[in-house]
DNA sequence: GCTTGACCTTCCAACTGTTGGAAGGCGCAT
DNA sequence: ATGCGCCTTCCAACAGTTGGAAGGTCAAGC
């Protein structure tokens, strides 16, 4: 099949495809005659792996590790648990990060409503580095 | 005060203080007689105002509107209440989604730990698009 | 006076991931 | 043959930060 049916079938723009495969991420395809690339289902199954561990977060580096373990006739288990933990605890911190954020923001927020004066407490709560990071 | 003296007192890499100049989130700061960046202290503020409105997420256009109106004796609150309104909601969007994607991961590690077979749940459920994305 | 080392300057490139455009070839319809 | 929609390649942009290279400046030490 052609690049745009394996984009339609996996929900991968063909840009990306191209990209996945400049960066090695997805092996040459086979090529028609004229020089068109050439999909089969097996492709069209990689790309959507690729899609959904990019859409868990993981990195295309670890997207890489994560395909390379998939096809290695599923073996070494424990790599992708390892994987799988570490790209957990990342995640939880990011989303720690933003409930932080998403508090100091709140504070800000709520102090200006309840303000009528000129001033502003989001900028004097930016400028003011007593305010916890 | 030069460059180094700047950004160890508002923690902004020398770099990053450049940086900051040629896309004119700051002003070009005066120069000595033999060309090197000379700040003051309104400078210091005005970086310690950045890293904090860029630690709570702020991208540089926002942080720039937010500086401009800092800069703008204080005033229209309205207009920084609504661009911190409209952030908090957006750091909220990202966070649920890395709740949702934390619990996927959460399943995928907890069937494979509970797992001795040579297959792997978290490839499997990679690969399956029947799970939720 | 000359070297050493720590600073400063500029420019250009890398990183991550995705998208966009331009310029041209191919294949099928009218 | 003309037009349309696909395909190909290459080059650039976005966000934000960091890195290196090649060179100028300034103080201290010998």
């Amino acid at each position: 099949m052609r690049i745009s049916e394996a984009s339609r079938l996996s929900g991968v723009s063909t840009r990306l495809i191209r990209y996945y495969e400049s960066i090695q991420l997805l092996g040459r395809p086979a090529r028609t005659a004229t020089g068109y690339r050439d999909y089969d289902q097996r492709d069209v199954h990689e790309l959507r792996f690729i899609k959904r561990a990019r859409s868990l977060g993981f990195s295309l580096k670890q997207t890489k590790e994560l395909l390379d373990l998939w096809r290695d006739t599923r073996r070494a288990n424990h790599k992708v648990l390892a994987l799988a933990e570490r790209h957990q605890r990342t995640i939880i911190a990011r989303m720690q990060a933003h409930e932080a954020i998403i508090e100091v923001l709140g504070r800000l927020i709520q102090a200006c409503q309840s303000n009528d004066r000129p001033e502003c407490p989001i900028l004097d709560g930016l400028a003011d580095s007593r305010s916890r990071e």
